[in-house]
DNA sequence: TAGGCCATCTGGTCCT
DNA sequence: AGGACCAGATGGCCTA
């Protein structure tokens, strides 16, 4: 439980118009909300818990920081594609070129993730090898 | 200090 | 009626 906003008791505000009504009303209106709130966090803890379930399988560049809910989802999406392609250009290799398929397959695995970077040695920065590419789409402008 | 990210509360809507 | 889901509002925490 991180933070609740100060005039936000459990009561709720939705039972303030039944101040003036009878007392049972108010104490049900109560109970209601309070419960609702309750479910609403096992909700969002779901939620949350199935973030990091992605965030797990999701390449993840570097381990300072971890993504925020947009970027996982932008970086599942990237990473499905990247699969997909991978997939469909086996196909086009046909089966004699297992190898190169085997090759590719271990490349999106979880602890080979770094094969896949490239080495930037002007900015001395990693950067996604075109196989991969995830790219920040200025989200916050259109989030505004 | 501003901006980004997040948790929480809340009321509305839809469904069972 | 009550639960699930959603989006808006609000305030706390963190970082550049």
């Amino acid at each position: 439980m991180k933070s609740r906003r100060p005039s936000c008791s459990d009561s709720g505000s939705e039972s303030s118009e039944l101040d003036s009504k009878s007392p049972e009303k108010y104490e049900t209106a109560t109970r209601r909300r309070m419960a609702a709130n309750a479910r609403e966090r096992k909700r969002m803890e779901g939620l949350n818990t199935a973030f990091d379930r992605l965030r797990k399988v999701v390449p993840q560049w570097g381990e300072d920081k971890k993504l925020s809910k947009y970027e996982t989802l932008q970086m599942a999406l990237s990473y499905i594609m990247a699969l997909n392609r991978i997939l469909t250009d086996a196909r086009r290799h046909h089966a004699p070129h297992r190898q190169w398929l085997d090759l590719q397959f271990d490349c999106v695995q979880p602890e080979n993730y770094a094969c896949l970077m490239r080495y930037d040695s002007q900015t001395g920065q990693e950067y996604i090898n075109s196989s991969f590419s995830y790219q920040f789409d200025g989200h916050q402008s259109w989030r505004q």
